[in-house]
DNA sequence: TCAAATTTGCTCAAATTTGATTATTTATAA
DNA sequence: TTATAAATAATCAAATTTGAGCAAATTTGA
């Protein structure tokens, strides 16, 4: 690979998403850490972008909320969450009709997206972007779009998501409980998880621990629609519920 | 096989790809590395190509998705297209339902529109979120999203926009032909603009002088069907087959 | 047709990039 | 604060890329 290939990967991620670790981009890119830091440095000299202790950051202020003070272990992503979403991406195959629901999680995923012919539907104007980048079958579901997460929402998406039967769905989370199950904080983006996993054969939920034993107003789906996907299990009061995938990181 | 033959399809797919390496253009065009080194460094030299260790990149920056974001480029943008987004974006009323179709002179459009009560449909992936970004009421049609330009497309869209009854549409164009009318070269966007246009009250076309007189493959509507707003009128044989709106920069 | 000029492919030493290792620096927790 | 863990720069060997030299193949022009 080319080291101007390199550098625009490195640059187009951070433009993405603000900020990525030197693990995560040597994960992403395939090459050694070495490597990555010798580029990072480079861009950094010509001001292309921020280097920090354990990765870099965007240059230009991540639009959205402010961030100032933030020390910057924390701007970086954690290699928990990045496991998740290689594991995830890796369930991917050529004749796999998608569907990747909004959330960080999920758009960390597509970073790890192998070259494949599997078809996307996404709700997520900025996943949607992303795979179009990486040279992906992408589709888009048609609604109004909600302003913070910059996913579509309401009736019209719904009814765009029937016409669908997806293979796999791989779906975020706010809050996953025993009894209330997989909660989020909007009744339109409720809905829409509801109909996305409904017309799927399988349902992924991708959740870091810290979703656990959380409850949010609206459940759009009971524990044991879905096979959840996460880093480590605090207890086992869940595997009695559902199927879970545990990513060793 | 002649060395200008080489050079031209060495220049495309750079224009296409962005980067190549030398291994990769040795093995498409079947000839040794020595060769492609010899045809790069002739490239180079006449600044056709960025020669780097390894293969070589493409001159001009990537056409890819990505269009940055605009504050500071305002100031850069020739001050005619301004203007013509200008004038489009100050005949949106609060009680309008827009429709704003793909292309770059639409998306300009969104740079200049006040705070607004309208509400917004587009196809272009990179509208929707530009719209977003300025706080407004964004909804996008679903289907499958067209690489290059980030366009929605397809039957879905269609589809999706059966179900509005917009105020006024904003559409862009590659031609405007008295014969011919409004063109375009792809025939499933072209199918979107017609279907826009005719659930649209009003369609307006946003087009600069350079448009005038160019035919594409597909019309997506005859000249009466859309006022032309531009920003010089070449010639009056236009005008008299509809409305045209010359704003003066 | 033949000789000269040009282009091509191959080989090899020099230059560059890469990945692993190690000592040093930096961040976090106690 | 100090101890501990993590990340880094520096270093070096291995792998890769490069340009130069040269002979073979091809094209050109008389």
């Amino acid at each position: 690979m080319l080291a101007s290939e390199r550098y625009r990967t490195i640059l187009n991620i951070l433009s993405s998403r603000g900020s990525a670790t030197v693990t995560e981009l040597s994960q992403i890119l395939k090459t050694s850490e070495s490597t990555i830091r010798r580029d990072l440095n480079t861009l950094d000299g010509s001001g292309k972008l921020n280097k920090v202790f354990g990765g870099a950051v965007s240059i230009k202020p991540t639009e959205g909320v402010a961030e100032q003070a933030v020390p910057t272990r924390e701007i970086l992503m954690s290699d928990e969450k990045n496991s998740i979403a290689k594991y995830a991406a890796a369930l991917i195959n050529d004749d796999d009709f998608i569907y990747i629901d909004s959330g960080t999680t999920t758009s960390r995923m597509i970073d790890f997206i192998e070259n494949t012919k599997a078809i996307f539907v996404t709700n997520g104007i900025i996943h949607a972007q992303k795979l179009l980048s990486k040279g992906l079958n992408a589709y888009i579901i048609g609604g109004k779009i909600k302003a913070v997460t910059a996913a579509v929402i309401g009736s019209g998406g719904i009814r765009s998501i029937e016409n669908y039967n997806f293979t796999k769905a791989f779906m975020g989370t706010n809050g996953i409980d025993i009894q209330a199950g997989f909660t989020t904080p909007d009744i339109e983006e409720g809905r829409i998880k509801e109909k996305a996993i409904e017309k799927s054969y399988i349902s992924f939920v991708l959740a870091d621990h810290s979703k656990f034993r959380k409850v949010f107003p609206i459940t759009f789906a009971p524990l044991k629609k879905c096979c959840i996907i996460t880093d480590r299990l605090l207890c086992s009061e869940f595997s009695d519920k559902t199927v879970i995938r545990e990513v060793i990181s």
